[in-house]
RNA sequence: CGGGGUGUGGCGCAGCGGCUAGCGCGCUUGGUUUGGGACCAAGAGGCCGCCGGUUCAAAUCCGGCCACCCCGACCA
């Protein structure tokens, strides 16, 4: 391709729209336009990159066993009302009505869908294991896209579904999944993680998430750097550090005037705010919850909303709160009846807690579980945090910041009960398939690809899903024989099966090699009078900082076994 | 949805009540240049986000709306 022909002009200047890296050197290097929040086109370079990353997951899908197959954007309400994923999925759901005022809904996802495909293709065990996927445009009206291509609108994504008639099947069909998504994230050049996961919207019980470690990642991993157990901060687990193992004392009202949150009670008592015990009320889908936990200790909100079974969380109103007689910023646990009563595992890491009166301006002290109080459901609810203590090997626990790449589960038959996908096995008995669902985000993973591989000059593509193998780029555009010889070079390069980015522009040299490096191909081949000097090339690989000399004789085998290693 | 911010040629910005809206980059034409974003000359390109109000006069002041970005609740 020749750059002077190239749709999609490179900027000088990055947008100020743009934060993170991906962003603005997605913008700069002209390969993305924004059509609206969250919405994008993928110009002619940023195609070729997404076409590479789609053939290799293609490529290790296939070797697996996996069939690709196409399924519909436009899906009909009614199947999600079926699975009642509608509720789990709300306002994310684009939704439309067709001329017959039926309400169709803009996929996104499929896992309704290929349950119906499969219920009316699979009849018997002899037609599993079975494993189908599909690249294709996915639409979530996300609350709020952001950051280029790491969250939008409308995707690429690479979803598939597995059937199995045994769950040791389908963990045998999981782990198989997990090891050529390890493959497909290698070849494309990424570091990540996998880390034990909630399964969110989607469902099912085992899960795991792919993440690329970035500072501009929206996820925090929890990751314990002895035994590397590593899960998303949504599900990670954590041994609070016990602060006080002295024997209950005999409970105490003391005067707390104007002292409301925790670090006003702590600092006016003079204790550490993991001595006192925290009230957070919740609307969980309308009633209000009353859940109990260490001062020190966030909720965490997915680990409650999977305990408690509701689908819509949050934090109760001032009016929620009047309304169950509870007294704001003195709430209290003990005595408390006529309301749901959630606690987390913290508050038994303890004794002698500070806990509110339940009435304005005081507070109780030597407040202590279960003497003094009762509650409907004791389990971990708390925000797992760097410092604490591992729960597998009790090490100290690191947190990093992630991008999900990839989130793999196991759905189990939810899905095939609820629409009758089922089978008959050697014995003739029906049973519903053991499902699993496997999605890997193509535009997210292109971007995080470049968070990965960049340096101040722009991308360092890596070279599996770098657009182009070679940029070729003459200097001095007037000398006849610098231009003869780079169009030569362009015409074998290309005849050698080299993707090459011929840049034939008349430009300075200061504007190719800037593009050259924005663009970030991984071999940049300079032809120049300089260089024609010595009847030579100036051959330098984009991740490194030195380029070497080599003679034009033999120069095309060369670069061949650089980007085409046997 | 809550909080913060921004809308002026393709990109980055200035102008914030008084001439015909300006600068840099980019773009076009001609010429000179050619190893790290060259130079000269001549050009093209703007419902100043939209609607309404105030005023002799609005990009500028006021009101409403819209869009986009950033921080939080959601996900590949």
């Amino acid at each position: 391709m020749k750059v002077s022909q190239l749709f999609g002009k490179t900027l000088r200047q990055t947008p100020a729209e743009a934060e993170n890296i991906s962003h603005q050197l997605l913008l700069k290097a002209g390969m993305i336009q924004q059509l609206a929040s969250g919405v994008y086109s993928y110009m002619p370079v940023c195609l070729r990159a997404i076409q590479k990353i789609e053939n290799i997951m293609r490529d290790e899908l296939n070797a697996i066993g996996a069939q690709e197959l196409q399924m519909p954007v436009l899906q009909p309400y009614e199947m999600w009302v079926d699975t009642e994923r509608n509720l789990a999925f709300g306002k994310t759901m684009f939704t439309l009505n067709d001329r017959r005022e039926r309400t169709l809904v803009l996929g996104p996802t499929h896992e309704e869908i290929i349950t119906d495909l499969v219920r009316h293709n699979v009849q018997s065990y002899r037609d599993l294991p079975l494993m189908l996927y599909q690249i294709q445009t996915k639409f979530r009206d996300e609350p709020r896209p952001r950051g280029g291509l790491l969250r939008v609108r409308e995707f690429g994504m690479k979803d598939m579904y597995s059937f199995d008639a045994d769950a040791e099947s389908l963990n045998s069909t999981y782990s198989k999944v997990i090891e050529a998504y390890k493959r497909i994230y290698e070849r494309c050049g990424l570091q990540f993680l996998i880390a034990e996961a909630d399964s969110g919207a989607i469902g099912g019980k085992e899960s795991h998430e792919f993440m690329v470690v970035a500072d501009s990642g929206e996820d925090v991993i929890i990751n314990c750097p002895s035994c590397n157990y590593t899960a998303n901060v949504e599900r990670a687990e954590s041994v609070k550090h016990k602060n006080d193992s002295s024997e209950p004392l005999p409970m105490e009202e003391i005067a707390t005037p104007g002292m409301k949150t925790i670090e006003e009670v702590a600092n006016f008592l003079s204790v550490p705010p993991g001595k006192t015990l925290k009230a957070v009320l919740y609307s969980c889908d309308g009633a209000v919850i009353y859940v109990s936990i260490r001062g020190d200790i966030e909720v965490n909100e997915v680990k409650l909303k999977n305990a408690i079974g509701c689908h819509e969380l949050r934090l109760a109103t001032g009016e929620e709160v009047a309304a169950t007689g509870l007294v704001a910023g003195y709430a209290s646990p003990i005595g408390l009846q006529g309301i749901k009563r959630v606690a987390d595992q913290s508050i038994t890491m303890g004794a002698n807690f500070v806990a509110g009166a339940n009435k304005a301006g005081a507070h109780v002290k030597n407040v202590n579980y279960p003497r003094d109080f009762e509650v409907d459901l004791l389990i971990d609810i708390a925000t797992a945090r760097a410092g604490e203590g591992c729960p597998k090997c009790g090490a100290t626990l690191n947190a990093v910041k992630g991008i999900e790449v990839g989130h793999v589960f196991k759905l189990g038959t939810f899905f095939s009960e609820r629409m009758g996908a089922n089978f008959l096995d050697r014995e003739g008995a029906s049973h519903p398939v053991i499902m699993g669902c496997y999605g890997i985000g193509i535009g997210r993973l292109l971007a995080a690809a470049i968070e990965q591989n960049n340096d101040e000059k722009g991308i360092i593509w890596p070279a599996p899903i770098a657009p182009y193998q070679a940029y070729l780029c003459p200097l001095s555009t007037d000398n006849e024989d610098v231009i003869e010889t780079a169009d030569k070079l362009y015409a074998d390069l290309s005849a050698a099966g080299i993707d090459v980015l011929y840049d034939d522009r008349v430009e300075s040299p200061g504007v190719k090699l800037n593009d050259a490096d924005l663009l970030g191909m991984p071999i940049r081949v300079v032809v120049s009078p300089r260089t024609l000097k010595n009847t030579s090339v100036e051959v330098k690989l984009r991740h490194e900082k030195e380029s070497t000399i080599m003679p034009l004789e033999g120069v095309v085998e060369k670069l061949r076994d650089i980007l085409l290693p046997k």
